[in-house]
DNA sequence: CGTGAGTTTGACCATATGGTCAAATCAAGA
DNA sequence: TCTTGATTTGACCATATGGTCAAACTCACG
């Protein structure tokens, strides 16, 4: 494995190859569905190459989902407790709709990670997505005692953002199987626009 | 395997252990997670003696999936083109919620295989799910000229439906780690109503 | 009981898979 | 160019896993 000095063009290369390999198999197939073999060869390196990268598949995985949960919990981060209330959560859904249409992959990475009881992240949730969730439904909740947009159970008022916006990216599928040629996101954005400014107006 | 006569008692015993243990295991590890080994030993049985009463791990995931669809689509199938509207749509929602309370496996079965492309399933979703999907959206259609609900677009309110009450089931352990005691479905419920209320109101 | 169908299992096989290692090759600075 | 550390790989290993099979055992019924 590569000492611990400053990273090398080459394994910047690779390491990033292999990341962006991981996550395309890992998301598609869960991790147990990945096989090593898979994602070396989608990130164009032999499998013992790949190995000197990342001692194990498990390091891969765990690389992928701590590098990408930031990513994932930006949105939410942003939600601005100065801003105008129904203006930041409406903005807060465009965005993790948007996320949903541009990083599905990110979407069913966690989404498989879930399903299966989060036996890799259960500590972050319990931990840095709690803290957050916490920080934010206080804001939520501040708005609410304000009387600026509708007294609503706050935890399941994120629950609520969370599984409109990310059903579009985790279930895409069903989704387009019904829709047919229809743009899920064409039809979601408007709808999910509709649903929260109804929801939320006092 | 048995010939093709009525099920004996102990055919039928054991058949419906091999179809719960794989319950169990599908939904907690995936397709490609779950060994034969570990349905045989939920299902009490040696890993032959199980595959006597299906032909490969694959047989058994079919039987179970198409045995459930049935079940996991029953609400919508008894949503009541001649009932009250909203009351129809409440008690669609309420049946739903109810479900992922009751069938979390069954949620999770389902949203392993979605999650994942749906690779075996993908006839029954343009097909038999598309045709019912279809004849209640006419449905709501329906109601929505008449002025009895909201004019939404049909499909991404059946999408919000399944989205808002199948996260409780599928997400459970992240819904439970931000909730901590609470119990998720107590406040999902009239959290539930409310939005639908609102959102169905014209 | 006796008997044949139904049921169960230990032993086994082929393949897939995560991971190792020593040897070979390559790259960059002195 | 030479040297040294970084990179790459073919061959290999141990284990896990889906599946098979012939032999043994049980059960229901005449």
């Amino acid at each position: 494995m590569p000492k611990d000095r400053a990273p090398t063009r080459i394994q910047k290369k690779n390491r990033a190859a292999i990341l962006d390999a991981a996550l395309n198999v890992f998301s598609a197939h869960g991790f147990r569905g990945a096989t090593v073999d898979q994602i070396a060869a989608e990130a164009g390196l032999s499998k013992p190459n790949l190995l000197y990268y990342f001692p194990s598949k498990n390091a891969i995985h765990t690389a992928l989902l701590s590098g990408l949960l930031d990513v994932w919990l930006a949105p939410l981060h942003d939600l601005d407790a100065d801003g105008d209330p129904m203006e930041e959560m409406l903005s807060y859904i465009g965005r993790k709709l948007q996320m949903s249409r541009e990083l599905p992959r990110e979407s069913r990475l966690f989404a498989n990670e879930l399903v299966q009881g989060a036996p890799r992240i259960h500590d972050a949730l319990s931990n840095d997505l709690k803290a957050l969730v916490d920080e934010k439904t206080a804001v939520l909740t501040g708005w609410m005692d304000q009387g600026k947009i509708a007294r609503l159970h706050p935890y399941h008022l994120i629950f609520s953002v969370w599984a409109l916006t990310q059903h579009y990216a985790d279930f895409d599928i069903q989704v387009r199987a019904i829709l047919g040629d229809e743009d899920p996101f064409e039809g979601a954005a408007p709808f999910l626009d509709t649903l929260y400014r109804k929801l939320l107006t006092p």
